[in-house]
Parts: C-alpha cells; structure tokens; sequence
DNA sequence: AATTTTACTTGCAAAACGAAAGTAAAATTA
DNA sequence: TAATTTTACTTTCGTTTTGCAAGTAAAATT
C-alpha cells in the first residue's frame, strides 16, 4: 500500500485550532466532560484568564466548531454547543486522551486508567456513544 | 458501556506539545514528510521562524519525542528521529490530517483526498505501515 | 429595590513571537 | 591549503499575545 503525499497535506490549515492549547481544553471540556457555559469552562483546573476564554470562544464560533446560543427562559447565559464539525473532531480528542494516558501516566488516576484501556478496546464504540450524547 | 471520567482527563499535561502549531508541524513533517533535519523543517512552506524552530526542537528533545544525533561521517547535520513515544502519537496526526480533509478541503488537492479515503478505510494498515517506515 | 451572577472589557506589565542580520564550526570547492 | 559555502543556530528589537486583576452592564435572584 503506497500512502504518498504529492502535495502538502493539509494539516496546517488546522493549526489555529489544534495548535492552541486553551482552544483544545475547551474542545475537551465540551466533549468529556459536558461543559456548555461559560462558567463551566471558566471552572476548569487550568484557569484559563476570562479574557482569553473569550477570545477563543469566539474563534471556535467562527471557524464553525461550535454555537453559541440561549435557552428558552434564560437571556443572560451562552450556551455553547458542538457543531457536526466540531464533533467530528472527537476522534483527535480520543487519540491525544489515549496518547496521554499511556506517556503521562503517572499523573492519571486509576479509575482513568480503566477508562482508557476500555476506550483503547473499542474505539469506534466509545466515539459512537460520545456522538450520541453530544448530538443532542 | 459507562464512560465517566472522575476526575480530570490528562490531556491537559501534553498541551505543551500539541497546543502548539509549530510543534505540531515538526512532527507531521517528520512523520509524512521524511524529514530529518534542521534545513529541511526550515524549508517547509509555513515559513517558521529559525529562532522559532530551534526552540521548538529543543522542547520535543527534553520532552522525549524526538531524538538529536549525526551521521556517523558528518559532524555537522543533526539528525532528528522520532522517539518510540514520538512514534506513538501517529494516530492524533493521522486524525488529525482526516479531520483537515473532510472539513477543509477546499484546500486539499485531489491526490490527497484519495490518500486521505484509503487511509480512512483502514486507519490501522496505514499506521502500521507508517510506523515501520519511522522505526528505521 | 438591592444584591448577585454572568459574560465579558480594560489597563498594563511580562512574555512570546518573528524578521533580519550576524556568527562559528564544519564541509566543500578551487 | 586557502577560500567559499553550508548548517545550525544566536542576537537584537519592534510587535503581538498573554494573563492578572479590576471594572462594567445586563440579567437574574433575593
């Protein structure tokens, strides 16, 4: 089988996204952890500065990986969802969790560590239970 | 099937490497493109900047991705390999490049787009052969 | 009506970026 | 062997980004 790029491949086109630290820990929040606010993502470990929270919500909405919408009742708080691109992005996010948890080990619970070898198992079947819950 | 993470995802701790583009360009060029040394990531088309690149090799050297060394009858070229770590993280770059062609791919040309559906079809084959290719 | 919450904005110091020029060791060429 | 070129950087400095901390206005809650 001869996989031979002609051209450069188009990864770089991407980099905006992926090769942006708080722009993946958003993406992660959204899909692992069902973050949808604000404040949730504003809650994380990692303390992402409001300022910069804001800026890369913004640029995720532009480039067509999430909404951001309201609820009915509620005019005051966004509400940010995972567009059909964005969640087409969860087997990246499923590749960098199983890579990390393999590398970085000794900072992964064990209950996580259970997690992983069972995802590892099956991928296609955790990404395809992850897309039903996210597609709501 | 019950995925819960309890507590945070490590994804977290590799965002030094991949929430950073030009890291992320380095390791595609090194697994798709062949490239080995300081010139030739230099003479990609994205242009980084040399102050820039050295940094950024140094980084993937200290955190055990890539390898520095020479030929063994020139003093003066380093040689970068990938680690067995640096191997692993083909499946987030082959991700990485799938999710590029289906959602940019005004941009890709149609050479690639056929590369990218054979990969696609057996993600597995095309790691495997991609890795033995990196293990030399 | 008063207070709290939410999603930001602003000011500013520090850090990072990147263009462009320079450097020294090593290889190549004449 | 001397001169030239190549390679992998380093340095300088202006610009941009980051991120802390405080502030703000609309909307919700008390």
């Amino acid at each position: 089988m001869d996989y031979k790029f002609r051209s450069n491949c188009p990864i770089s086109s991407v980099l905006d996204i992926i090769g942006d630290k708080w722009s993946l820990l958003i993406l992660r929040d959204m899909m692992f952890a069902g973050k949808k606010t604000f404040g949730e993502f504003s809650s994380s470990s990692e303390k992402i500065a409001t300022n910069i929270l804001t800026d890369r919500l913004q640029t995720l909405e532009q480039t067509g990986l999430i909404t951001k919408g309201k609820l009915p009742d509620n005019k005051k708080t966004n509400i940010y969802k995972l567009t059909e691109k964005g969640i087409d992005f969860l087997p990246v996010m499923t590749e960098v969790m199983l890579w990390s948890n393999k590398h970085l080990n000794e900072h992964v619970s064990e209950e996580n560590q259970k997690v992983a070898a069972m995802i590892q198992k099956d991928k296609e079947a955790f990404i395809k239970v992850m897309r039903s819950r996210l597609a709501d």
